[in-house]
DNA sequence: AAATCCGCGTTTTTT
DNA sequence: ACGCGGATTT
């Protein structure tokens, strides 16, 4: 996502002179639009409501709204805001955009992008904070908040550090909100120590020049109404703001968009109430249902509808509105389509999770022989621990997949390492980024030397980077500390002048100057080549980064690696299967579509349910509702009579949401029925006491019948006990490396 | 200061 | 069942 820092020059200026009217085909901007769909693109000034309902076309709407804006000189490029949920979103528009006109100086951008790139320019209007402040995520948020806990004194076992970053994340996103009745956290004792904390926290990330994600958006709220001339610098300047997603915005945003929008009044929302799934983290669904009165000003909001569904077949259609239809708080609203169908949505039950998973990998074999390409499936869950049943059924089945969040790339050790160092340059004041980093590679910089270090630099008022410098501080250390200090003393030395470059130079300075690539081992051990692998994308990210964003520099490269999400690794033209939870499906589409774990406790969630009874269970069907109305072709429901969770199984009860849903259930899959389930015969279940038994059955030479590669013969065994993989040549499917404990092999004679 | 061991919490969803 | 953090060794 370009990000131009400088364009903002322009803020506050109309245009010059009245924009040429239609440098490009008026008529091709409404081609294949209906009714409803072009009263949405041809909507003038004032406030627009855009209730689109699933798979109705919105995004092409917006798009094509945007372009019409520019197309007829209603607005400049750079005089239109629009805010999209991922920045994969916003990409992809952008890119739909430049089809139809230069799209430089457009600003499309998720709302904490439009944060951060607010606060580059205007933070120091706060006082304390550098526009090369840093972006603590949640990881960094709770080391942070653990080290206060503990120098508060409390234990931090009973204060856990994640608990109260939750509770402070709420109390940001609702900051002006009058308190609501059940959501003022913890109260008594425990209520006061939180409050404290938090305001060493805040205070700690002041010190520390640094912001976490809610602050992104809190801190350009208060900037706003600190500074009325800042606020409407923006407010002029952005003559059209669009919001998508909205049913899914917070309080903060909202107060955002209010600003915003404030001296033009045209704004644009678009969203679907039936699709608000981010209530948990502070979304406020009745920021759209309150639209109309809550903008109705001199110019009464205009409602647009959008209920003829593109997407999906009359069945799938017909099963997510019996679903939805079950949720009382709802506005009406009707989806209509006319495709026509054979397939009716389907139910299956399944034994286990594993055998839930093998039969979703079968039917994915069965669409992919009967002509489907990989990326036209995908399966869906509520938690993310249901994807690992999935994934070794699909390995096994020699399917290729991609999982859309899980163990994130920039979680990785290797990365964090080296995205701090890059941090700390840009900003010295980054402790965390400096705890993390002084002692990699190695300097004998261990934990004592790292506490009393600290203890100067507080005492002092200083950062943490501040001790490598001065000598004072490093006498505090003897020995081999004393040497390391010195040489990370140097280190900063030397790579301070890259903190002003391109991210890539700064990366690859970061490499040569601190050995890295050494540091990670030089064995072919998979796991050292893995993260070297790992280094070597991030360079080639970065690479890729001062490509596209000339202006970015490093604070740009960081901001945006900070703000990166689950979905915007999500690769659509990769031909493989795509796994990910159900929050992440949103606004995604895919022909055939599974929907796993469909039991009471999972799905709806027991904790959702806990938390707030009838709220958290409509949420939940709101949830099912955006994971069925992602098919276009083909769904099955899946759920599992028992399921393995926290260690043991237990037995699951089907949920509540498949007697809602219009569908076709079919009888759990006898054994030897249904391709690739089978608990025939004696099942390799190998455990510590049994591993003696399990690798003489199967040492090398044993003789094997699989479910689906028929008969073979063992030829190694490497590991032991379930996770052992096994190599075996089969007759028909030649050489196979399989995990012993979902192999399901049987011994043969 | 690094290496190993043990126990506990974890798994709701994410920018 | 697993992974992390804290505690306990070497």
């Amino acid at each position: 996502m370009p990000l131009d820092w400088m364009d903002l020059d322009a803020a506050g200026e109309a245009p010059a002179a009245p924009l040429a009217r239609t440098s490009f085909d008026e008529r091709a901007l409404l081609e294949n639009l209906n009714d409803a769909q072009r009263q949405a693109v041809l909507h003038g000034e004032g406030p627009l409501l855009i209730l689109a309902g699933a798979g109705t076309g919105k995004t092409r709407v917006i798009t094509r709204r945007i372009a019409w804006l520019v197309a007829t000189g209603r607005a400049a490029p750079q005089e239109i805001l629009a805010i999209t949920f991922t920045n994969k979103a916003a990409g992809e528009m952008r890119a739909r955009c430049a089809a139809f006109f230069p799209v430089k100086g457009l600003w499309i951008s998720t709302f904490h992008a439009m944060g951060a790139r607010i606060l580059r320019r205007e933070i120091a209007a706060l006082g304390g904070w550098t526009r090369d402040f840093s972006i603590y995520d949640t990881y960094e948020k709770n080391q942070l908040l653990k080290e206060l806990v503990k120098d508060l004194g409390y234990d931090a076992q009973r204060f856990r550090p994640a608990a109260i970053g939750a509770w402070i994340s709420n109390e940001k996103n609702r900051r002006f909100e009058p308190t609501l009745p059940g959501t003022g956290g913890p109260g008594g004792v425990e209520g006061e120590v939180y409050a404290q904390v938090r305001a060493r926290y805040d205070a700690a990330l002041k010190e520390h020049n640094a912001l976490d994600f809610d602050d992104l958006l809190l801190k350009v709220l208060e900037l706003f109404e600190a500074h009325p001339l800042v606020r409407d610098q923006y407010a002029w300047r952005f003559r059209h703001v669009l919001v998508d997603e909205y049913q899914d915005t917070n309080h903060v945003q909202y107060r955002l968009t209010r600003h915003l929008a404030s001296r033009h009044g045209n704004l644009t929302v678009c969203g679907d109430p039936d699709q608000s799934i981010y209530g948990w983290r502070g979304a406020d669904i009745g920021n759209i249902l309150d639209f109309e009165r809550d903008f109705g000003g001199e110019r009464a909001v205009v409602v647009v509808k959008l209920e003829r569904n593109y997407r999906s077949t009359e069945c799938i259609l017909e099963a997510a509105q019996g679903l939805i239809r079950h949720n009382l708080a709802r506005k009406q609203k009707e989806l209509w389509t006319d495709k026509h169908s054979a397939a009716r949505v389907r139910v299956l039950e399944c034994g286990d999770e594993n055998d839930e998973a093998h039969a979703i990998a079968a039917r994915i074999q069965q669409g992919l022989a009967a002509g489907r390409r990989p990326d036209q499936i995908a399966v869906f869950y509520r938690v993310n621990f249901m994807q690992r049943a999935l994934e070794l059924a699909l390995r096994l089945a020699g399917v290729p997949y991609q999982i859309v969040g899980g163990v994130e790339f920039y979680q990785r050790r290797e990365v964090r390492d080296l995205i701090s160092y890059l941090r700390l340059l840009v900003n010295p004041r980054d402790d965390a980024a400096c705890a993390r980093v002084i002692n990699v590679p190695g300097r004998g910089i261990g934990e004592k030397s790292l506490e009393e270090l600290a203890r100067w630099a507080r005492e002092r008022g200083l950062p943490l980077a501040a001790t490598a410098g001065a000598r004072a501080a490093r006498e505090l250390v003897k020995g081999r500390a004393r040497r390391g200090l010195e040489e990370f003393a140097e280190l900063l030395v030397r790579l301070a002048p890259h903190a002003e470059g391109p991210a890539a130079a700064a990366l690859e300075a970061v490499l040569a100057a601190t050995d890295y690539r050494r540091h990670l081992g030089e064995s072919g051990e998979p796991d050292v080549l893995a993260r070297r692998e790992n280094v070597d994308e991030l360079v080639s990210g970065a690479r890729q980064y001062d490509q596209e964003n000339p202006e970015g520099g490093l604070s740009g490269y960081l901001s945006d690696v900070a703000l990166v999400s689950d979905v915007d690794g999500f690769e659509e033209e990769s031909p493989r299967v795509t796994l990910m939870t159900l929050h992440s499906s949103k606004g995604l589409e895919f022909p055939l579509v599974f929907i796993a774990g469909l039991e009471e406790r999972m799905l709806p969630h027991g904790l959702a349910l806990d938390e707030d009874p009838e709220g958290g269970l409509e949420e939940e069907r709101r949830l099912l509702f955006v994971g069925m109305t992602r098919a276009m072709e083909e769904l099955m429901l899946t759920h599992a009579r028992m399921r393995l969770h926290f260690g043991e199984t237990s037995f699951q009860v089907p949920s509540r949401f498949l007697g809602e849903i219009p569908s076709e259930w079919t009888e759990a899959p006898e054994p030897g029925e249904d391709a690739g389930v089978d608990d025939d015969g004696p099942r390799f279940v190998p455990d510590e006491e049994g591993e003696e038994d399990a690798s003489l059955t199967l040492a090398p030479g044993a003789r094997v019948e699989h479910d689906h590669f028929g008969f073979g013969v063992v030829e190694g065994v490497q590991g032991r006990g379930g996770s052992a993989r096994l190599t075996v040549r089969f007759a028909s499917a030649g050489k196979r490396v399989l995990l012993a404990q979902y192999a399901r092999l049987r011994v043969v004679r």
